[in-house]
DNA sequence: CGGCATCCAATGTGATACTG
DNA sequence: CAGTATCACATTGGATGCCG
């Protein structure tokens, strides 16, 4: 028995290694949470303030409302953004960065540069390595 | 059948839209490619220097081979990483960060030092959020 | 207007087995 | 050692309809 139980053994222990490694590096959660296609996006794009939630599904094309929602969701959940719904009719819900929403910003904005300046070398990149044999 | 096909028109619009917002935006292409959960994490394991294969898979605890050699080709791919493989018996591949890499990793170390710095507030913010009615 | 619930298709990801 | 190939499954994400 111990040969068969070796394959789910080692599925085991990588589990609880890779959860030990999750609990013990808390970088490894928030980097994952922000490794979101639309948490930068959403970050970026209430940089210039406090956004209403339809003002944000104009300014970011293609995100659905689904995503959006569920983005806005969990940046709230996070401490990152505040959601304020004001009584009215129709109602008002207008979405802001909080003070720990404020200190990521300037590192989404450094990757946005990064990626405005370095765009062109890595598109060259990729038609050389799609050209290679 | 003008009414029948205002959905369908309107799911092209926002499409084309998106893409046309892909075109022209540089930067959302690249910032979706390191908003990627392993891309950030190979770039930090890299930093050290040139690593074998093997070396990251046991560093990146939690890594599929499959998710291992994806990411690394994506990022051969984009120019970010160089591969050296040595005629060697048993073979030996090592990946090494290339100039453009190493640009875009202090990006990426910062934002690792923002996580570790500000885990504790998304923690309490998140049991704030999970504790409220 | 700003959602939420549901269904369904596409995609991502992992386990496993096999190869040079 | 450093992969590739295949299958199965989980997650994502979009479409749609309804509600306060």
């Amino acid at each position: 028995m111990a040969t068969t139980m070796t394959a789910a053994q080692r599925r085991e222990e990588a589990k609880q290694a890779y959860d030990a490694m999750l609990a013990a590096c808390p970088s490894r959660q928030v980097l994952d949470r922000i490794s979101d296609k639309w948490v930068s996006l959403l970050l970026v794009a209430l940089a210039d303030g406090p956004q209403r939630y339809s003002d944000l599904a104009r300014r970011i094309a293609g995100v659905s409302q689904k995503m959006l929602t569920q983005t806005l969701r969990t940046l709230e959940r996070d401490g990152l953004v505040v959601r304020t719904m004001t009584a009215a009719v129709p109602v008002r819900v207008d979405y802001e960065l909080t003070d720990l929403g404020h200190g990521l910003r300037p590192l989404v904005a450094a990757v946005k540069v990064w990626s405005e300046a370095n765009f062109e070398a890595i598109e060259a990149a990729r038609q050389r390595y799609d050209a290679r044999d």
